[in-house]
DNA sequence: CAAGATTGATAGATCAATCTTA
DNA sequence: TAAGATTGATCTATCAATCTTG
């Protein structure tokens, strides 16, 4: 028999998960407005203009973002149509591949980030406390440490057609 | 000048955008195992089979989930097709559409949630004090006061193309 | 074989435009 | 006109399969 959650934990539960989406769709149209960029495209812009030379292994900025491998190929391609990074060969492995920040891609995260910054700051850190800063902190970090535990968990193969499954 | 996020506020921020992330992928794939259907799936289904008769106006739910009117048409469209939810007419305002729990969505709601269920409790809930939890609807709370507050705020119009500008 | 990466197909999300009725 | 809802186009995410090289 199920141990449901209580009142408590549903309350936070919902207000979370509805924080969490209200908040991502906001980041989003902000990014868009401000920048014509979407948060994914930050996200990988982000790591890459703190990297020496703006250059980096994709699968460096793969594990970073936890990303998979095919949603980041697809990714850097649009990406790469616009303009934003650049592709080149990697000397020591041949398997792999750099990713580069072009001009219009510093371009663009220097114009994103103080809006972005400013808006997360004023709609998520300005009126906590520093223990409930600290609160959040912690309870992600918990939370990640439990999904990185159970991430090898058994999973039992999948018998059904992708994206449609009825039993 | 832009006032920056400081170190700790950084870390809660990353910490926390990593954790949902991560969170809803997992979220998601457990659903999808357990009972084919996915958290949007899910999302829908639950105030459905919450509400007398399985029956409730379309934009109730998306009120309710604060989805788009053509996300929620769409994404019902695609439910309907596996039989997971009907439409129906509304006889007091015809311009409305009611949606209906079948019985196969019933049974995929009551399939699916004990596993939902545990998963939640035992990846985020388990192991935080009822301090946390509070911290965590509380801030929630707050942060949804404050998007719903600058909600209306001064949208300048879009001069560009949808989903690419590059200036 | 495993790791880094790409590709094609399909499901899902977003925007703009439209339709009908209150 | 505005509210409830649908449609088509386009962008994005996910899965499975593939390719190349360590």
């Amino acid at each position: 028999m199920t141990q449901w959650l209580n009142e408590q934990e549903h309350r936070a539960w919902r207000a979370l998960l509805q924080m969490t989406a209200q908040l991502d769709a906001r980041i989003n149209r902000d990014l868009q407005e401000h920048g014509g960029l979407s948060k994914a495209d930050y996200d990988v812009l982000v790591p890459l203009s703190e990297a020496p030379g703006g250059r980096l292994r994709q699968y460096e900025i793969g594990q970073a973002l936890s990303w998979e491998q095919s949603r980041l190929s697809h990714h850097l391609a649009r990406m790469q149509k616009r303009g934003l990074v650049e592709r080149e060969e990697c000397g020591t492995d041949r398997r792999g591949a750099f990713l580069l920040l072009t001009e219009a891609g510093r371009c663009a995260i220097d114009r994103a980030a103080p809006s972005h910054v400013t808006s997360v700051r004023e709609l998520v850190f300005e009126g906590l406390t520093e223990q409930q800063v600290q609160t959040l902190a912690d309870v992600s970090s918990q939370v990640l440490a439990r999904l990185a535990a159970t991430d090898g968990r058994p999973r039992r193969p999948r018998r059904t057609a992708p994206h449609e499954e009825s039993a």
